[in-house]
DNA sequence: TTTACTGCAAAAGGTTTGCATGGGT
DNA sequence: ACCCATGCAAACCTTTTGCAGTAAA
């Protein structure tokens, strides 16, 4: 917690980049909620705090960001790209349901090996997996019942 | 194989919807090939094919034609989204070189055990899963190698 | 001092929509 | 005959980019 900024410092200085307060805002942004986030829900919590940065400025520090691995893409959704901030986080799939968007994050070693055996069979050097596994919640099924939807 | 055409004429009725040439065109191009695609290029296809469906028509139809299962999306990239059909393909899923962008498609028994165990854990009615494994392809590592890159 | 980074505004590119016409049922 | 679906073009929205000014190193 808190390591993200001297990571990133490092990061941007092996490039032979400048680090900014502009792209040290951004980080700190992403990384006070656990939530997974988009460039303008991002925008909006960095405006009502007073910060003066830019989308653009959002819009071209997400590739850095993300090539530090800082935050990765997770979906696509609505018209625009969802992230999620992964130092310190743990790898994780997510469960999402597709009626109320509810996510649960979770983590499967079956997954670690099933990634060993695809490496092998077809002779690739995985860098990662992404799982997503869509369905009903508890709760919006019990919701569909009530309602007599979806037979 | 062919099949494709009954099973949306059939779902398209059963909605109170009306059956359309440009529909039928849509359908059969994207059957035509086993190709992943995009809407440009589908579009592309058809127009050089003497078609004369628009990208509004595509555009307004894909979400339809993802409702009948005969399609879905894969993976949003380069700025758009990429589909795949799915009637008659059996499920799989992708692992992809991140560098020369080939697709091999494979299917594990194993990912549907742990959907079950999701699925129960979490109290979840699962309708699907998508892996995406992304790493590096023999020959790109070869290349890489030869070059000297990526150390 | 150099030149990468920023904010702004305009542009670009994918997707959606309004409208008048055409065509399933 | 009804009204859903189409083509066209404009609109919309997210993301990218050109530019002039600013500030890391």
């Amino acid at each position: 917690m808190g390591n993200e900024i001297a990571l990133f410092r490092s990061f941007i200085s092996k490039k032979g980049l400048r680090n900014t307060p502009e792209r040290e805002e951004i980080i700190k942004e992403i990384f006070s909620s656990h939530d997974h986030f988009d460039v303008d829900e991002l925008y909006l919590r960095l405006r009502q705090k007073g910060s003066r940065v830019s989308k653009a400025s959002i819009y071209r520090n997400i590739p850095l960001i993300m090539e530090s691995c800082l935050i990765r893409e997770v979906w696509h959704e609505d018209g625009h790209m969802h992230y999620e901030h992964i130092y310190g986080h743990g790898h994780h799939c997510h469960l999402r349901c597709i009626q109320c968007g509810k996510v649960i994050e979770f983590v499967d070693q079956d997954l670690f090996e099933i990634e060993k055996r695809l490496g092998t069979k077809y002779d690739f050097e995985i860098l990662e997996h992404r799982l997503d596994v869509i369905g009903y919640c508890s709760e919006c099924r019990q919701h569909a019942a009530a309602a007599g939807d979806r037979s």
